[in-house]
RNA sequence: GGCCUGGUAGUUCAGUUGGUUAGAACGCUAGCCUGUCACGCUAGAGGUCGUGGGUUCGAACCCCAUCCAGGUCGCCA
């Protein structure tokens, strides 16, 4: 039978003790980290969410205290109350290591058995059995300090925006389906039978109406679900600071945005982030072969089209017949990496995502070994690795086809390489915005041309009067934080007049029905005077899992799902009982097939 | 849905060419130990080799199927 807390009350958490609290009587709680019993001297560490402080029983400790001391095993609950004083050996390695407490009350709240793996800071255990024993994960230091660091994060971001004159306002989780973008979350209704509902993939359109109902200024950090396969960086909920402005330009809401993530990394993390640079899409891609650059490093791509317009090798010759480039990136004195073995790898890869190959140039020993030797010239081949400003060690890639098929391929090698030949600083912040992003993206499988953002998005006053001439020079007002590779947010200016709306759906080949069906209540209200306005919304998530510096959204939320979706604690989805799909009218028509085979 | 990687003690891993009773470290249990803090010493318990088939005299190891987890492409306006 476990005891009770009646009359100790907790008087300090344990890593805020110190030496200012020597002498005096304190009361602490937590779980056994450790206990280490010498015989006739035990030490326990009892632990909370503030850290580790020892405690001490010796001969001089009541029999009875000394005797439960013994009996108690890693990750009890334990209350005891103690004298803080001073150690005999001090322990550099905690916050409490110059102190101890000296008990003689102790209760055992509660007992444990021995957990899957060692609740330790460094234990090395499957994500999968963390996952599992998720409450016994979030025990350890590593993840406890994440969550800490995601609430810090929230209340700065509460603090900015609401100095800033945002007002926080709820939307509704429960909302109408919408086809567009990802797959929604279903929701069934049981009152209207063969109806459902939507869980959120962003308050997008409500923030909008909030702002035609004045409020001028909006945040929420608000849920958001999208029903898609997950990836390292991508969960199936996850939270979005959403916010929204009135009567501004898109200058104005870069700028609140900009001075919201220096406060960020100024108060959280201590570091100054200088001015933004900014490019616009067109060069981001040019240049790093992406719209989200990480730009800690160089390595950009080079337009070698030009250069080689008269090339014999086919492969250059027909990618340039068909308006197509090519380009190349320079990896400096890589060539002892890049064997050619690496290079059949990163050949591979390049395929993977679109490539009918790579061409390259490895100048690892006296004569550089080039892959269209044939083709070439040694003249020719000097003057492009002059024009190049490479030396001998240097490996150049090459691409040629069509420039959306090379540039992201280009830009992946370059991320490749980057991390293969450790060309990327730690500890380095590297934000940039990227503008101009293209309104209409031609989609080459229903071969119409698509909304890049959204369709609210306000197209570039300059590229206004080509919308039906030339949908894919529309740029439009929208713009992306990026840091490290990694896009942070995501924001436009949004259209509010009518015309102009009815003429961009026009321009997605939306018929007026459809217009009316998926948008009839967003379209009616902006007739009713809508102010200028617009917003972005910012990956909480994605900002925590850059600020600690980790790889993986898993480890910065504090229940995730794994890769199906699936939550391996609760395992959920579940089955549900007939009666729940009964009430809602839902028959389940195509189990998995059973294995009869 | 495609491709790639992994699954052996509670945990992290090793396991040779298919060949005796599948090992190590940590953890766990018991005993001893008055300054430990990765405590130490002694002893001990602990295995569906993911699962199901197949090949073989013999399978952790080879083959097929399948489940689980991870990465990635498709997908994510």
């Amino acid at each position: 039978m476990a005891e009770t807390m009646n009359g100790l009350k907790r008087t300090s958490y344990c890593g805020r003790l110190s030496k200012e609290n020597i002498g005096k009587e304190e009361i602490v709680c937590g779980w056994v980290q450790k206990q280490r019993d010498k015989g006739h001297l035990i030490f326990i560490d009892l632990r909370d969410r503030t850290g580790v402080v020892q405690l001490v029983f010796d001969d001089g400790t009541d029999r009875e205290v000394f005797e439960k001391a013994a009996s108690v095993r890693s990750e009890f609950v334990l209350i005891a109350k103690g004298v803080v004083r001073q150690r005999e050996a001090v322990n550099t390695e905690i916050s409490t290591g110059e102190i101890e407490i000296y008990v003689n009350q102790l209760r055992i709240l509660s007992k444990a058995q021995t957990p899957p793996f060692e609740i330790t800071d460094k234990s090395k255990v499957k994500e999968e059995l963390r996952l599992k024993y998720r409450y016994l994960d979030l025990r350890r230091k590593p993840l406890q300090e994440k969550m800490i660091l995601r609430h810090q994060i929230a209340k700065v971001t509460r603090d900015y925006f609401y100095e800033n004159d945002f007002i926080e306002i709820e939307t509704p989780m429960l909302i109408k389906s919408t086809p567009e973008g990802a797959r929604d979350y279903l929701v069934p209704s049981r009152i209207h039978h063969g109806k459902f509902y939507a869980l959120p993939q962003s308050p997008q359109i409500y923030k909008q109406l909030l702002m035609l109902s004045g409020f001028d200024r909006y945040i929420q950090l608000a849920r958001c679900f999208r029903d898609e396969d997950l990836r390292a960086d991508r969960q199936p909920e996850f939270t979005q600071v959403d916010l929204e402005m009135s009567f501004v330009t898109q200058e104005d809401i870069m700028d609140m945005l900009e001075g919201y993530m220096r406060r960020l990394y100024k108060e959280v993390k201590g570091i100054d982030i200088p001015k933004m640079p900014r490019l616009t899409y067109h060069d981001a891609m040019e240049r790093f072969g992406s719209d989200k650059p990480d730009t800690r490093f160089g390595m950009e791509i080079v337009n070698l089209t030009e250069q080689v317009k008269d090339s014999t090798f086919p492969v250059f010759a027909n990618a340039i017949a068909e308006g197509g480039s090519v380009r190349c990136i320079v990896a400096k004195n890589a060539a002892a990496t890049l064997t050619r073995k690496a290079i059949d790898k990163l050949t591979e890869q390049a395929k993977g995502i679109g490539a009918k190959g790579l061409a390259f140039i490895r100048w690892a020993d006296e004569k550089p070994n080039c892959s269209f030797a044939k083709f070439m010239s040694e003249e020719e081949l000097t003057a492009l690795l002059q024009t190049l400003g490479c030396e001998q060690g240097d490996v150049v890639l090459i691409v040629a086809d069509k420039d959306r098929v090379v540039l992201p391929v280009l830009g992946q090698l370059r991320l490749t390489l980057g991390k293969q030949l450790e060309l990327i600083p730690e500890g380095q912040y590297n934000f940039l915005w990227i503008t101009e992003f293209p309104f209409f993206e031609w989609d080459e499988e229903s071969q119409t041309w698509l909304a890049m953002h959204h369709p609210f998005t306000m197209p570039l006053e300059e590229c206004l009067p080509y919308i039906d001439s030339d949908p894919g020079s529309v740029r439009a007002q929208a713009y992306d934080m990026v840091v490290n590779g990694v896009e942070l947010l995501s924001g436009s200016i949004r259209i509010t007049d009518y015309e102009l709306q009815q003429k961009m759906f026009e321009a997605l080949g939306l018929t007026e029905e459809e217009i009316q069906l998926k948008f009839g209540f967003l379209v009616d209200a902006y007739k009713y005077g809508a102010p200028p306005h617009g917003g972005a919304a910012l990956g909480l998530d994605r900002i925590v899992m850059t600020m600690c510096e980790c790889d993986n959204l898993r480890d910065v939320v504090a229940f995730p799902k794994v890769q199906n979706a699936s939550e391996l604690m609760s395992q959920c989805p579940s089955i549900v009982d007939q009666k729940s799909l009964d009430d809602l009218a839902i028959a389940i028509t195509e189990m998995e097939k059973e294995s009869e085979e």
